[in-house]
DNA sequence: TTAATTTGTCAATCAATTTAACAAATGAGT
DNA sequence: ACTCATTTGTTAAATTGATTGACAAATTAA
């Protein structure tokens, strides 16, 4: 059941939304957004001009069309607010300051001793923030958003129990930040965070609804639907590495048979590549041995799209996605490994008709973590409107 | 990028359907509806009298709480409309007529003659709706809805290329009717239809998302996600029989390898069990056999339950939902196969926190599939205002 | 019988969009 | 240079639907 009915303020907050969104996917003018949302030329001046008022929007340049007044093209303000992203991984902590364009206007990345404790860590982490934050960008700070591997309690704001790494189970993350900060704070998976992201920065903006599939030392997945996130009834969606290839396959330490992880993953795919030729110890040697036309390389390069093909295609069958979007190490040289994985998913659903999937590799360069976790509070104060 | 902006109308149609869903899923009174809506009792007394008056909504008894004036419950009109549902499987057509609350008014089935063609199926079936229609019952015909195996084209309203089902590619199934009916009609999966006519009308009530998963002579799937039917970019979803179980295994005609529906459909569990023992040609003798503690045939139902747990894994890692309903032949003594699964999926997704997934059996007994076909035009009725 | 309580209705008000007229800006044709 | 059609944007009045707050109706308890 649909949470929130309507009155006049809610439908103000969701066109509103609906203009912002508009607005952040590309300059537009007011013409256009009338076109765009439905709204007539009068509704969008209004809530433009509130907008404008509030300093979330600029206007640009005008825009020339054939004949008539030119269309003055708006944009958003990207000194209108700041968020800072956080990103949490097992070995490497990244932090930053994103503008409300979603620029990246500070940054550290820091190795996480692994002798010390959480709560040491986020100490570490507060006063770098602290530092960063003593000559604050423009505007207003509208939040902070982190990001972790999954499984974690979103609602709570804290670590569940990820593998290896087990010092963080149950630190209660928000809570700490919500403290220090006084502003809005979110917890969200890496993955899914990625995948928002390069719903509205990289390579997922001309799709509604993708996957995105990060390859590394683990395999993680986030589902963009409809141009939200998916999260699934309890925040645990679109956890995929944990998925079986194989129904009788190895037992994985999370309960399952065959987890393409166990076959997949960065790691587990260079210990077999390993054990073919010992040069095999990082996936760029691979592919560009296998570029140079190195069999036993290609070899490996097909193994690993089998994998990979073999779990696109569940997810194509089960999510019907027109595209997925590649994360990680894979990336490297695109092109072969593209290639490859394509081929096997597209004759894997052959008999689906209305054409293939579209495999691409990840489009964001500058500091993705930061982007990702920062662009949560971005997306959440965009879609504001967005309770339905 | 969300379709329609909001406007009084819209805004309208929206509340209007919110109040239809609630009171759909229960009698309830307008000061009960202006709870769970949130919205006033003003705004309630407007909608629901605008209901009555057009004979949607009846009045029910008063509801007496412990002081005051008694509430009057509100139920929907089950005379308001009727529709026309068509179920058409490899084997049979079911048709039927239903009233507004999904009540089986008229329905026949028929073996479809394998030598004749789809046209003059269609012929046949339409005479049966005919002589159907010359005594309707009360209130408006509100449209028709078709079912078949997937998969099809819900756009065109066409068959697609469904295997062992040559004869239908390409047929014009929702033209043909509504040519001849002059009202809406609509196609739909199969198994969506049914998940989705058990959200409302069956197990699925509970649960604002679940799976629905149709185990015969194929394995196919329904992904009700908030309250509404997942279709996926293209209405492909939800199609679960043609995952793999086994990246490298056996090759299916959809282009994949290792198909759960090659291992685990219920002629190829049927087709090894028999190899254990030739008695075993029959599901129900298998269950039967298990249950008198026959450990051969309980060998077969934890073989089936070993594949299903492990699509149901992907399905809850993926999806993330909190139940999963399964239809068809399986559900016979339904208790020893769901305890098998239901401990075999726990165990496979041992490290996700916040328990376990519940395994249910449908719940529709009479005439599911003309249930689940008919459902689709209450259900576009029920919800003409969720065009968000 | 009265008071308290709950449910439902009504009229006035409010908020947002639409409608329709108008103003501003611009290029093309004369 | 001037006019005119065209496009973009603005404004005031009208419209629609929800809210507010008072009131009426129905019921139980005292």
């Amino acid at each position: 059941m649909r949470k929130s009915t309507l009155n006049a303020a809610e439908m103000r907050r969701f066109n509103r939304s609906l203009v912002l969104e508009h607005i952040r996917t590309g300059e537009c003018s007011r013409i256009e957004l009338a076109k765009k949302t439905g709204l007539t030329r009068a509704a969008i001046s209004l809530i433009v001009d509130e907008l404008l008022e509030e300093g979330i929007l600029l206007q640009g340049s005008a825009i020339s069309s054939s004949v008539g007044r030119r269309a003055v093209s708006l944009l958003l303000n990207p000194n209108a607010f700041y968020v800072v992203g956080l990103d949490i991984s097992r070995t490497h902590y990244a932090l930053g300051i994103l503008d409300f364009c979603g620029k990246c206007l500070k940054q550290v990345k820091k190795r996480i001793d692994s002798r010390i404790t959480a709560k040491d860590v986020l100490d570490e982490i507060k006063n770098e923030m602290l530092v960063m934050l003593e000559n604050p960008p423009q505007g207003k700070l509208l939040g902070m958003g982190i990001t972790a591997p999954g499984p974690l309690d979103v609602n709570e704001g804290k670590l569940l129990n990820p593998p290896n790494f087990e010092k963080w189970h149950g630190i209660p993350l928000v809570d700490y930040f919500k403290n220090i900060l006084d502003c809005p704070v979110v917890l969200e998976k890496n993955s899914g965070a990625l995948a928002l992201a390069e719903k509205v920065y990289g390579a997922g903006r001309q799709y509604d609804s993708f996957f995105g599939l990060v390859v590394d030392t683990g395999i993680g997945g986030g589902f963009v639907n409809q141009g939200r996130l998916y999260r699934g009834s309890f925040g645990f969606g679109a956890e995929i590495g944990h998925t079986s290839v194989d129904c009788f396959g190895d037992m994985c330490d999370c309960g399952n048979n065959g987890c393409v992880e166990l076959y997949a993953s960065v790691p587990r795919i260079l210990e077999w590549a390993v054990s073919l030729d010992s040069s095999f110890n990082d996936w760029k040697v691979i592919i560009d041995e296998a570029m140079a036309g190195n069999l036993l390389a290609l070899n490996v390069a097909e193994r690993e799209a089998e994998y990979l093909s073999c779990i696109i295609t569940t997810i194509v069958q089960v999510l019907d996605v027109p595209a997925v979007v590649i994360f990680g190490d894979l990336t490297y040289k695109f092109e072969l490994i593209q290639n490859l994985i394509r081929e096997k998913v597209n004759s894997r659903i052959l008999s689906r008709s209305l054409g293939g999937v579209e495999i691409k590799a990840s489009r964001l360069t500058d500091a993705p973590a930061i982007l990702a976790s920062g662009n949560l509070i971005i997306e959440n104060y965009i879609r504001a409107g967005d309770t339905i």
